[in-house]
DNA sequence: GTCTATATGCGGATAGAC
DNA sequence: GTCTATCCGCATATAGAC
């Protein structure tokens, strides 16, 4: 029917305009006016701008959920960018969340808590790959290097796009936000431990992405 | 006079506020009625939220660029990490700029222009502290591998205290953030790079750290 | 310098007609 | 479902008295 037509539109012009001008600048009027529809309309789809917002963290939530059942057959380097690729390019569709994440902390205090629940599962799986890739000889790494590169993944898999921005000159408005790029970036904070064969896919990498 | 003295205050509890709850949600109201003024005594002092702001980021950037003369002398770790312990603190006492920087691009263009500066400094600084370094023999890091490095100091030291928010645990209010700790956590990132001198430092600094 | 009072606009959200 | 019209509250900012 047309009518979760519109409901859905609402989410994906949300999403957009979140992305592009930050959850915050982005009013309920805003988001109607895009789609050329009325703020009455908006709000019988979705009652608050709270739901709108809730909605689209459970689709980022789940879209990384599914990414990590996925990712647990991670047994190399290759198959580490492939999990790495993916993950940026889901956390770029939502990058809103993160890179807003101080205004949602403020303000949606619920999808926060959400978001911090999401952050401990994602630091519990980074964790148990870098004991495998250790274990499998993939790297070489004690327990404490290991649980160090965990958090340095999670951590530049979080943040990473939102620093790119300032660190890219200003085309902020025209960003291609190259996921690709921000793997191969994650990957290098393993070049120090990785074995000699894993070495030369990183170097075959960073032949593509650093010019 | 008393008057300077009324701007200098709106100046400090604005920070406060900022760091405490975020640029977006702290209104010039709020911000009045926290020092017991009113909001037209505030605006007769700053004639608009933007001119603080401004204000206080010049602060912010005259402080760093204070560390930065003065970290010039860094040769050894142990310098490397009280140069970095001084910019987290610097950081941690402005932490609302980055961590609402999203915001601060929308909405103050102009200072979020500044900050693309300050960036393209810090990476220059952080290029050369790490070819020195290596000069040095501290680290022991192809060219490739210092420039990869000084990205990621830059990184860290401008997202980590944000990040660090949304990994310990609700007492969001109740933040000291360690600083020290933040400072040995960039420091990791040379780990794998260290001399054995400079290794037993980082080792030092691991006991007195990490639990 | 500091106050009270007020103008103006925007954002979220609702009522009721169609 | 969708619209128009409107309410309410808050935020920035100003005017004018003290």
């Amino acid at each position: 029917m047309a009518s979760s037509n519109t409901r859905e539109r609402i989410l994906q012009t949300s999403l957009a305009l979140f992305n592009a001008h930050g959850l915050p600048s982005v009013s309920t009027h805003r988001i109607a006016a895009e789609m050329g529809i009325s703020t009455g309309n908006l709000h019988y789809h979705f009652k608050t701008k709270r739901l709108i917002v809730e909605w689209l963290f459970r689709r980022f939530d789940d879209r990384l959920a599914t990414i990590d059942e996925a990712g647990g057959g991670v047994r190399a380097i290759d198959d580490l960018w492939l999990a790495l690729h993916l993950r940026f390019e889901a956390i770029n569709e939502y990058r809103f969340v993160y890179r807003d994440m101080a205004h949602l902390e403020s303000e949606y205090p619920e999808t926060a808590a959400k978001s911090r629940t999401l952050m401990a599962r994602n630091l519990l799986n980074a964790r148990a790959l870098c004991e495998k890739l250790a274990a499998l000889g993939v790297i070489n790494a004690t327990a404490d290097e290991a649980e160090m590169l965990a958090l340095q993944i999670v951590f530049t898999t979080t943040c990473w796009l939102s620093f790119e921005r300032l660190v890219t000159q200003n085309a902020a408005s025209t960003r291609p936000s190259d996921t690709g790029l921000a793997a191969y970036y994650t990957l290098t904070l393993l070049t120090p431990y990785v074995d000699p064969q894993s070495r030369a896919y990183l170097d075959y990498l960073r032949s593509k992405y650093v010019q």
